[in-house]
DNA sequence: CAAAACCGTAACAAATCGGTAACACTAACT
DNA sequence: AGTTAGTGTTACCGATTTGTTACGGTTTTG
């Protein structure tokens, strides 16, 4: 299910698209400051990002800024009272995807969201396949020639993400921010580690990798010959 | 540069947008009825389509849906008089990323338009090319007809700066600043060790370089004849 | 023209980095 | 409570990378 961030201070409001986004089968989840709202984004992950601008501690255009410099590329609708064009586009400048004014219409919000979220499930696919094997990510499952391949749930994660982000180099920061979360401090051997199980899972031979390229001081690449 | 198509049948309206995203620096195609929208869509591949409802011959909202059902994925802006939440709904809902309803300030949709394109320039790869040579930097590869050539990590680097300076003069400074860090202390040595190393790699004849020229008592100057 | 400066390069040495085995700790399960 | 699987950490080893030095040829300079 579809996870939404909704970043929003007064609580009425909150409340309010809090129940409708609920209702209409989104997974929700709150930030009522800029501050607690950014660790949000950054920790869960969430498929959008529903921001009001006026905001404590940071405000809506400097987490819109700051979420883009992390890399992070989930859309963002821009929520606010303003309705002057110089905001909007200030805020579509800064990297926001979209632009709603107060008041508006909770039908025409939710349209809009599930527009980007279509474009978002429709490049996204649910299955992955290399060499013989095929992760099928909704059952959680590996399977090499139909043969079903045990992977403990930090290396399928690992390796769903290296699928996701195929042919491209992944320094050992971003593994970690994306695999083991931005917040959880752990060596970064700890990456090498889990490169070896899952190699002696997954690679003919584990010691001439075919799959998991290793990208000296910088971190890993998946890529198929 | 981005192609942008414009299928609107009101010519005033029409010529106007023309010469804004012209001007704007984008390529632009126009169509003035649904049927040639659709064809120039499907055949011109644009990044960015600005579509108007009320259209002879095929409607904005059918040439949206037809677009989707033909599995292309470029936005789709639709721009029409109409501005009743229920339209903006149905639009969203066929498949349009977006709406800005007349009359709408040409600003604004540009800044809607530039949100899109960044957002499709985001995921894509940049890549530079010289001579049979293609460095990747996406993937931190080398290409050489195909074949990959392997390069250190202080190679990729350096190399990778000195194309992003492509026939700009580098002083031996800048080189150190650049790529070995600002504050990292090496002898200026290094650096002529790492361009032996990177000429042996891709110069067709290292004693003769074609593309990182020794520029004495300065530093070098990378630039294809 | 001679000395000095500069660069190419080979050889060597030191530092760095990743693979991996061993161990420890934790949480879930029996 | 004991067992087991998962996972983080540490340490050691080997390979790679990279900085330094030295030598020789070329260019610049006085």
């Amino acid at each position: 299910m579809e996870t939404v961030l909704i970043i929003e201070d007064d609580p009425t409001m909150l409340r309010g698209l809090q129940d409708n986004f609920a209702f209409a089968g989104y997974t929700v989840i709150t930030a009522t400051d800029g501050e607690a709202g950014l660790n949000a984004a950054l920790d869960a992950n969430p498929d959008l990002i529903i921001l009001d601008i006026m905001l404590p501690k940071i405000n809506g255009y400097e987490i819109c800024r700051l979420i883009r410099k992390e890399n992070l590329d989930m859309p963002v609708i821009m929520l606010t009272a303003k309705g002057e064009e110089s905001d909007i586009i200030l805020g579509l400048n800064l990297g926001a995807d979209d632009y709603v004014t107060k008041p508006f219409s909770i039908k025409e919000l939710l349209a809009r969201s599930a527009a980007f979220l279509r474009r978002k499930r429709h490049t996204q696919t649910n299955t992955y396949e290399f060499g013989n094997f095929t992760l099928d990510i909704d059952s959680r499952k590996l399977m090499r020639d139909g043969q079903p391949v045990k992977l403990s749930p930090k290396e399928f994660k690992f390796l769903h993400f290296l699928l996701e982000k195929q042919g491209k180099a992944l320094t050992r920061d971003e593994i970690l921010n994306a695999v083991w979360g931005y917040n959880n401090f752990v060596t970064h051997r700890s990456i090498d580690r889990c490169v070896t199980t899952l190699r002696n899972k997954i690679e003919p031979d584990p010691q001439n990798p075919i799959f998991i390229h290793t990208l000296r001081q910088i971190g890993y690449k998946f890529e198929q010959v």
